[in-house]
DNA sequence: AGGACACTTTGATAGTTCTCGAATCGTCGA
DNA sequence: TCGACGATTCGAGAACTATCAAAGTGTCCT
């Protein structure tokens, strides 16, 4: 992961609402299904207080650095966090 | 640190020039001097191509995040990362 | 088929941020 | 004290972003 890459990352969570949504698939993602949750995004909008048409929006944000990826299963979107993305911050933050 | 903080800290990087002035400071900062490396304005100012007013506010925002502190020495200033951020920072994505 | 539901796209607006030029402040050396 | 230099503040214009309403896709269920 480049620099330019990790400044998209850092732009991506540089957002409360993003930042939030992307906290909550993590911590989805961890619980019971190792493989990720599903995502509704009616949930998350109420949670966040922002329509639906925003959280779509910053869904793909969070998709274009690379953070996450959505799947569609059905009616529904599942979201998992991308292991490599974080992979690359751990090992960013770790040097001396 | 709590999750507005953290805000904060990733709209601060999520920024090329603030990227770079935080990486060149960690950079210097974790070389031959281990308290930390004076800062010249004007040779970041080549290296970023943008003008001292742009850098002054972009090492503005880095401190305001809890990035980085500053100290003035004489006629110039000194910048050093602030440890207490980056462990922060490793808490946040050590998580499983 | 048709309606309900879960999103997505588009278009517009309001708010924020980046950047620079000009003026200013503070410190050093002549 | 004065000029040179590093850095900061101020003000303004350009560029970007967030958000929503409205319209559009695709999927499920009856």
């Amino acid at each position: 992961m480049d620099d330019e890459a990790l400044v998209r990352v850092f732009k991506a969570l540089g957002h409360e609402n993003r930042y939030r949504l992307f906290v909550e698939i993590w911590r989805e993602g961890s619980g019971s299904f190792a493989e990720g949750h599903v995502c509704f995004l009616n949930d998350v909008m109420e949670r966040l207080n922002v329509g639906a048409p925003t959280v779509s929006h910053h869904l793909k944000e969070l998709v274009a650095a690379g953070l996450i990826s959505t799947e569609k299963q059905g009616k529904f979107l599942t979201c998992r966090v991308n292991p490599k993305a974080l992979e690359a911050l751990r090992v960013f933050f770790a040097r001396a």
